[in-house]
RNA sequence: GGCCUCGUCGUCUAGCCUGGUCCAGGACACAUGGUUCUCAGCCAUGGAACACGGGUUCAAAUCCCGUCGAGGCUACCA
C-alpha cells in the first residue's frame, strides 16, 4: 500500500507554526516512504475563510519548500460531493436532522452566532458504554467511551458539510492512509471514525503530533508572539526553519541536517509524547549555522546589496542571527554617522588620538605590522589608541569587525577618506 | 466540572520498551577564563534535571499503583 498523507489548513488565518509543523512531518514522512502529500484548504467555513490567507498558506509553504503532490483541492470545490455522502447516510439511517428548542438555543447563542432550528447528526444506536478506540501511531492506543464522545454534527444543513464530515469524505475520497496531525485533535478523532463506521469505510491510520508550546506552556498562540511563517520569512532561512521545526517533537542524531538526512532520520516511532516549547533563541543559533554556509552571493542577495564585494561576506554572516539584523553592517556600504567623541578609547588623550588617524590618513594604505610596529613605536605599545580610532572612523561603530577587515572591503582610497572625515570631526 | 493526553537540566532532548555500564549524556541559553582595540567567532571550564509518594527487586530515571502538576478538547469553528 501506498503511503498517502495530508495537510489540511483552513484559511482563517496566515500559515501557522503548528500547520507548517504539521505539514512538515507530513511531508517527512511521505519523502521517506515514497509516499504521496496532499494539499487540502479546508474553507467550509464561509464566513471565516478569505481567499488571501489561502494564498498565504500556499506562499508559506512554497517558502518551506515543502512541495506537495496533489492540490490544493479545496473544499468549497467538493460540496456536491460532501452532499451525496450525506444523503447517502441519510437515506441508511446513520444521519438525521436533530432539532433544537428555544432553551437549547439560546444556551447556545453565546458569542453572537447564529443558531439554527436545526441540523444534521449521526445517530449511533450502539451501546454508549462501549469504547471507541485506536491506536494511534505515536501514543498508542486510546480509548473512549462512546457516551463520553458528544454531539457529532454533520453539517448545517444539506448543502453546508462541517468540519468532522468534510474531513472523514474527504480522506476516504483522497485515500489518505495516515493522519498526522497536532494532538489537539485526540478528540475528535473518535467522532471521525464513528463516521467512518457509519460509511461503512476502513478509518486511516491516525498519528497525533506534541503540540509546539509557548514559554508558559500553553498552545503557541498570538498572545506568545509570532505565529505565523510569514513573520518568519524577513529573519530566517527556510532551511533553518524547518530544522528547527523538525527538532520539535522528534529527536535527530545531530543538531544541523540537510533536508536529505532529515527525511533519512525521520521516523514516527521517534516523536515524542509531549509538547515542546519554541524556542526563539535556539532557533536563532540554528539560522546562525545556516547563515555561514550559505553561498556568498546568495547572502548578499537575500540581504539587498549584491555589489558587496566576497571579503565582506564573512564579516557579516559570521555575526549574524537574523537576516534583519544585516543593516548594523551597513558601514560596509554606507559612510557611517557618529559622535565625534567615540573615537577616542578609553581615557586616551584627544590630541593623541587625532595624531593617530593624521598619521594613518597619510601612510595608508597599512598592513598589521605597520600598525602594530606604529603602536609600540608612538602609543606605548596601547594597540587600541591605534585600531579603536580607526574601526570607530571606518564603522561609526562601537562594536563591528575588525578595522583592517573593514578596510579591505572598503579599499584604500574610501578608507582613507573615511578617516580623514574622522580627523574633521575632531576639530 | 467532564473526557483525553502528557510529566528527565531554564529550553530542546539522550537514556525508559529489553531494570545494573546513569552519583543521568549532548545541544541552546547562562557564568568564568583564554585569544583580542570592540563585538562576534573559536577554545577551555562550571552551575543546572529523573514531579512526589508507595510498591516489586540484590538493584529503578527505567516495571506496577497512587498522588500532584501541566496541556488539549468540551461549537450549528477548523
Amino acid at each position: 500500500m501506498t503511503v498517502r498523507v495530508r495537510i489540511a489548513p483552513s484559511p482563517t488565518g496566515a500559515l501557522h507554526i503548528g500547520t507548517a509543523r504539521s505539514a512538515l512531518f507530513n511531508w517527512l514522512y511521505a519523502r521517506k516512504l515514497g509516499g504521496t502529500f496532499v494539499l487540502r484548504i479546508e474553507d467550509t467555513d464561509l464566513e471565516r475563510s478569505q481567499k488571501s490567507y489561502e494564498t498565504d498558506i500556499i506562499d508559506g509553504l512554497r517558502w518551506l519548500g515543502l512541495d506537495w503532490d496533489e492540490g490544493p483541492f479545496l473544499q468549497s470545490d467538493r460540496l456536491d460531493i460532501y452532499r451525496s455522502y450525506l444523503n447517502r447516510l441519510m437515506e441508511s439511517g446513520h444521519a438525521t436532522w436533530r432539532e433544537y428548542t428555544d432553551e437549547e438555543k439560546a444556551a447556545l447563542a453565546k458569542d453572537g452566532r447564529q443558531i439554527r432550528d436545526r441540523v444534521i447528526v449521526l445517530k449511533d444506536d450502539g451501546d454508549p458504554e462501549r469504547d471507541i478506540a485506536f491506536d494511534d501511531m505515536i501514543r498508542g492506543r486510546v480509548s473512549v467511551q462512546a457516551k463520553h464522545v458528544g454531539q457529532v454534527t454533520l453539517a448545517k444543513d444539506e448543502h453546508t458539510p462541517l468540519y468532522n464530515f468534510a474531513v472523514v469524505v474527504d480522506d476516504l475520497e483522497m485515500g489518505i492512509t495516515h493522519v498526522i496531525r497536532g494532538e489537539d485533535h485526540i478528540s475528535n478523532t473518535p467522532k471521525q471514525l464513528l463516521i467512518f463506521s457509519a460509511l461503512g469505510a476502513t478509518p486511516p491510520q491516525f498519528a497525533h503530533l506534541p503540540l509546539i508550546l509557548g514559554p508558559d506552556r500553553s498552545k503557541m498562540s498570538k498572545r506568545h508572539g509570532s505565529v505565523s511563517i510569514t513573520e518568519y520569512q524577513r529573519d530566517y532561512l527556510p532551511d533553518a526553519l524547518v530544522n528547527f521545526m523538525a527538532h520539535l517533537g522528534h529527536t535527530f542524531e545531530k543538531d544541523i541536517l540537510t533536508r536529505e538526512e532529515l527525511i533519512a532520520g525521520f521516523d514516527l516511532a521517534n516523536v515524542h509524547h509531549s509538547g515542546a516549547i519554541f524556542d526563539q533563541q535556539k532557533l536563532d543559533w540554528m539560522n546562525a549555522q545556516y547563515i555561514r554556509t550559505l553561498p556568498r552571493d546568495r547572502f548578499k542577495e537575500l540581504i539587498g546589496h549584491p555589489e558587496l564585494p566576497d571579503s565582506a561576506v564573512p564579516l557579516i554572516t559570521e555575526r549574524l542571527e537574523r537576516l534583519s539584523h544585516a543593516t548594523e553592517f551597513s558601514y560596509l556600504w554606507d559612510k557611517p554617522e557618529y559622535d565625534a567623541t567615540l573615537l577616542i578609547w578609553k581615557n586616551d588623550d584627544p590630541a593623541r588620538t587625532k595624531s593617530a588617524l593624521s598619521i594613518m590618513a597619510d601612510a595608508w594604505p597599512m598592513a598589521a605590522e605597520q600598525l602594530d610596529a606604529f603602536a609600540e613605536q608612538q602609543f606605548d605599545g596601547q594597540k587600541g589608541s591605534v585600531y579603536w580610532p580607526l574601526r570607530v572612523a571606518l564603522s561609526g561603530r562601537k562594536n563591528s569587525a575588525g578595522p583592517l577587515d573593514i578596510a579591505a572591503v572598503l579599499g584604500p582610497g574610501e578608507t582613507q577618506t573615511r578617516i580623514r572625515i574622522a580627523i574633521e570631526k575632531m576639530s
